[in-house]
DNA sequence: CCGCTTTGTGCAAACGTTTGCACAATTAGA
DNA sequence: TCTAATTGTGCAAACGTTTGCACAAAGCGG
C-alpha cells in the first residue's frame, strides 16, 4: 500500500464526534448516542434528545460508522459480485437491490470479477475482511467454489440470476425454463423446423435452464436437434456469439432457419455474422435472443427476445437479504420471477 | 432499522483474530500485526515472520478491516456516485476505476441517485460516515452544493466526465468541445445547412461544452442557429430524447436536415420520433449521438456519434485519485481524454 | 409515609487493530 | 573488554462507538 495518509485535512481530522456533541450539550456520551441510535436499550427524556439532536445538528455531527460497525460486528454494507457490469443485465439489478436496501441504511459494495475465477476469491475474501452482512452473487456457478468459500466464511449469500445445482444456497432466478419453452413453442408455431442453438457453457444454471427450455419443447414434439445444430459460447458476448455463428453457418449445409441464442449479445454476434455470410435476418435466417437488453428493440432487425424483470430480481433479492439477515434460519429458498416473450422482427412466421 | 442480529453463525462468532494466531505461534499480538503488515514500522526477524504466516494461513485468519480502519482512519473505500448505473456511460468507467485502485487494496462503493439531488447529498452523507478516503463524483453540475458538501466534508473529490465552473475539484473529462467540432465540422463538410439541436441542460460542462462545440464551428462558418432549431431535455434519456424531437418535428415547420443529439439515448429517442412522424432517418432526417454506447452501432440506422473512451476515462481518475490521496496539495488538474468521430448512417453525405 | 416499580442518566468495558515507546539481546567498533 | 549502535519484540494506548449494569430520582399503591 503506497499511499501514506498521515496529515489529513483540517476538517478530517477535528472531525467531530459523540464526546463533543455531549460536552456541548451536557450529557455524557452514551447519553447522546441513546438519543441519536434510537432502537437502543435505555430511554430518554423528550427534554434532553430534543437538546441534544439540536446540538448535534448544530455541530453537524456526523456519525462515524466504522466505529459503530467495530462495535456491533456489522457494517451495514453488502457486496455485489458480477463478472462485469458492463453487461446490461446488472446494473438493473443493482438498482433493484439498492431500491430495497438503500433505506434500511445498506451500502453496496460492487466487485467485477472480469470472468476470473481467482479474482472472484479474491473479492470474495476482501469482502469478508471488510466484513460485509451479506453478499449477492450473479456468477454462481452448478458447483461453485466461491459458493462454499462464502458458506465457509459464515456469510449469507444470495444468488441472483443463477443456482447451484443442490439449490443450497437462496436465489433469485429468472424463470429461464418457462421463458424458453414459450419462445421455442413460438418457433416452432410459426412453422420452423430446422433449428439451431448457440448455448452457453452448461455449468450455469442457466445455460442449463434455458437448453432444457428448448429440448422439453422439441421432445414435446418429437423432435431433437443433431450434433451439428449445437454450439456453445465460451461466455456470454457478442464476440463469443459472432464467432459461434460462423460455426454454424460456415458448415457445407445450409444454413438454418432460426438460430435460438442464449442470450441478446450472443444473438447480436449472431446477426453480425449472418450478415458477413450475406445471409438476411430475418429472411434467410430467424434470430431469437434472451434477456430483453436495451436497444435491442432498435437494433436491426429488431430482436426477438424474452424480458427478465431484472429490477424486480434485484428487489426480490434485497428483501430475501433482508429477511435473511434477520432471521436465524435461512431457508434456502429460490424464488423464480417470471419471463415475457418479446416477439419482433428478427423472428418471422413461416405460415404467416 | 429494524434487522437485529444478535447471534450470527458459529464461523461468524468465532472469527480468527491477531490475538489468536498470536498465541498460536507464541508472540506478541503486535508482533504478527507486524508481520502480517509489511511496511509498518519495527523490523521482524526472517524466521519468525516465516512462522508467523504459516500460522496465519494455517488458521485461515482474515483480517478484520473493520477494526484496522478504525484505528488508522482510512478504509480504503472509495465511493462512486452516479445517477443511474444502468445509463450504459458509466459501468466502463467503473470498471477503469476498479483496474487501477483495486490492486491497492481499494474497494469501491457506488451510489444511484435516482436523478434526484436530494438522494444524493444523502448518499455523500452516509458515505462520510463510512469515511470513504475519497469520492469519484459523476454526476457534477456547474454550480454544485454535493461538491461544496464533500469539500466542507474534506472529503477528496474527482469529478468524473464534468467539471464545474469554477474548475476548482480535479476532474477527469472527455473532450467534448474537441468532440463536438469534430462532428459539427463533418455535418458541415457534408452539406447539411438546416441543423437543429437536442441540447442537455445548461448547468453541466458536458451540456455546454458540447453545445459550445457547435456553436464555436458554426460560428467559424457565419452560421447562428434559429430559435425553434434549439429544443433541450431535463436529462439524458431515450424518453426524453423523443420528447424534445417530436417538439421540433411538429411545429408547421419543414424537419430539419439534421438533428444533432447531446448524447446517443437522446438520439434514439430522436430516431424513434422520426420514425413516428413518418420520417426516414437519414434520409429525411440525419441524426448524431455522442458517445457511442454499446449496440449502438447494430441500430437502424447505425449511429453517428463521437467515442468517448470510457474505459480511459476510469482509469486516469483512479490514478488521480491515488495520487490524490498521496499528497498533500491536491492540485485541481482537470484531465482531457481525446473523443474519436464515428462515422455512421445515421448521416448521410448530402454532396455525395 | 414506606417499599416497589418505573424512568432517566452515567459509568466503563469491549470490539480488533496499529504503532510509539521501552527495553532486552545482539552486533560492531575501537 | 567496554560502549554504542542496531535489531527484534513486548507493552499498552488509542480509534469512536454501543450497551449491560448500576443507581438516583420520581411516581405510586396501600
Amino acid at each position: 500500500m503506497s499511499t501514506s495518509k498521515r496529515p489529513k485535512t483540517e476538517a478530517r481530522a477535528g472531525r467531530i464526534k459523540l464526546a463533543d456533541v455531549a460536552t456541548a450539550s451536557g450529557v455524557h456520551y452514551s447519553t447522546v448516542s441513546r438519543v441519536l441510535r434510537p432502537g437502543s436499550k435505555g430511554r430518554i427524556s423528550d427534554a434532553v434528545a430534543e437538546h441534544v439532536k439540536a446540538v448535534a445538528r448544530e455541530l453537524g455531527y456526523q456519525p462515524n460508522s466504522v466505529a459503530a460497525s467495530m462495535r456491533t460486528n456489522s457494517t451495514h454494507s453488502i457486496g455485489l459480485i458480477v463478472h462485469d457490469m458492463s453487461d446490461p443485465v446488472y446494473p438493473p439489478i443493482l438498482t433493484g437491490i439498492e431500491e430495497v436496501l438503500s433505506p434500511q441504511g445498506f451500502a453496496v459494495l460492487v466487485g467485477n470479477t472480469g470472468y476470473d475465477i481467482a479474482v472472484e476469491m479474491d473479492v470474495v475474501n476482501r469482502m469478508a475482511s471488510r466484513l460485509v452482512d451479506g453478499i449477492f452473487l450473479a456468477t454462481t456457478r452448478l458447483e461453485d467454489p466461491i459458493v462454499k468459500r462464502c458458506q465457509d466464511l459464515g456469510i449469507p449469500l444470495i444468488s441472483v440470476l443463477r443456482q447451484t445445482l443442490s439449490r443450497d444456497t437462496p436465489a433469485v432466478i429468472n424463470d429461464c425454463l418457462g421463458g424458453m419453452r414459450a419462445l421455442t413453442r413460438q418457433v416452432l408455431a410459426w412453422g420452423h423446423r430446422d433449428i439451431a442453438v448457440i448455448l452457453a457453457p452448461q455449468n450455469l444454471s442457466t445455460g442449463r435452464e434455458r437448453w432444457r427450455g428448448i429440448r422439453d419443447v422439441l421432445t414435446e414434439h418429437g423432435m431433437t436437434l443433431p450434433e451439428h445444430r449445437i454450439v456453445y459460447v465460451e461466455h456470454m458476448s457478442a464476440d463469443q456469439g459472432e464467432r459461434a455463428a460462423r460455426s454454424l453457418l460456415n458448415a457445407q449445409r445450409p444454413p438454418p432457419e432460426v438460430i435460438m441464442c442464449v442470450n441478446d449479445l450472443v444473438a447480436i454476434g449472431a446477426i453480425r455474422a449472418c450478415r458477413a455470410a450475406g445471409l438476411n435476418v430475418p429472411l434467410d435466417v430467424g434470430i431469437s435472443g434472451y434477456n430483453d437488453i436495451p436497444l435491442v428493440d432498435m437494433i436491426d432487425p429488431a430482436l426477438t427476445t424474452v424480458r427478465m424483470h431484472l429490477q424486480e430480481i434485484g428487489k426480490a433479492a434485497g428483501k430475501m437479504m433482508l429477511a435473511h439477515l434477520g432471521s436465524e434460519a435461512p431457508s434456502p429458498a429460490t424464488v423464480r420471477i417470471d419471463a415475457e416473450l418479446v416477439l419482433r422482427a428478427s423472428l418471422r412466421n413461416l405460415n404467416g
